[in-house]
DNA sequence: ATAACATTTCAAAAAAATTTGAAATAGTGA
DNA sequence: TCACTATTTCAAATTTTTTTGAAATGTTAT
């Protein structure tokens, strides 16, 4: 199962969990699956402008092509990507669609509140 | 400054905020761009393999490679992408470089086990 | 119906990220 | 020093994602 060497120390330490192929085995790669799904719509400035928005307040596509400096079909494309994951929902009214965080979006833009890069960036430095 | 039309309700929403500029100003611009940087770097499931695999057991290159089913250069790059964000760092222990978690790498995976994906989607259903 | 508007869809073009294999680096031990 | 091992770097090829502009959709008002 294990076709590579490797120091003494490490080895010692993962007997101490079970070994590699126990290891191996708790990769959650479901869990990972789903984290990389949502983490590929989070990882655009555009949408995580939209995101940011929209916890202020709820807008028609119209503002959120302002906001982020996009085209209507740019902007649609990435309301698109958030709509997806099901971080955000929209709601017709006339002629304009009204779009709002889900309770998943709301969720998310908490942590990243919680978690502020600038918290993170002295915690690096520990 | 806005240069569209929107449904009254929302700028009725908009006024009790400040107005439409004030919730433009309101975003923040730079940590949106440091939290890309993240995400962007979290968006790959082999680079998440690498994070939670970490989580458990500081591994060498040739570790990480089996678990991630790379070649080494390919295992190297995602390795680059986590370490250049801060995630994980290395230690070299003879011809070994031994990479584990930094503190904001942990503080990461806390994150995801706190929000796993099953829980966000019994959320997103509410 | 028809016109007008907000928005989305589509397919092609452009840009960005990843993968590949060969060559380079850095440490170890003879 | 030389050979050996673990790992990284590099540039080219491939794949994925994003952008674009034109055309389509769905809604309202005439």
């Amino acid at each position: 199962m294990k076709k590579f060497e490797i120091p003494d120390e490490i080895e010692k330490e993962m007997q101490k969990k079970g070994g590699w192929n126990s290891i191996k085995r708790s990769l959650p790669l479901k869990e990972i699956k789903e984290v990389e799904k949502v983490m590929k719509v989070l990882s655009c400035k555009i949408r995580l402008k939209i995101l940011y928005a929209l916890a202020e307040q709820r807008m028609c596509v119209c503002m959120l092509a302002d906001l982020t400096k996009c085209s209507y079909p740019k902007c649609s494309y990435h309301i698109s990507k958030l709509k997806e994951v099901g971080l955000i929902k929209a709601t017709r009214k006339g002629n304009y669609l009204i779009y709002s965080l889900t309770p998943f979006g709301k969720s998310i833009v908490r942590h990243f509140n919680k978690y502020k890069p600038k918290k993170l960036d002295a915690e690096k430095t520990l």
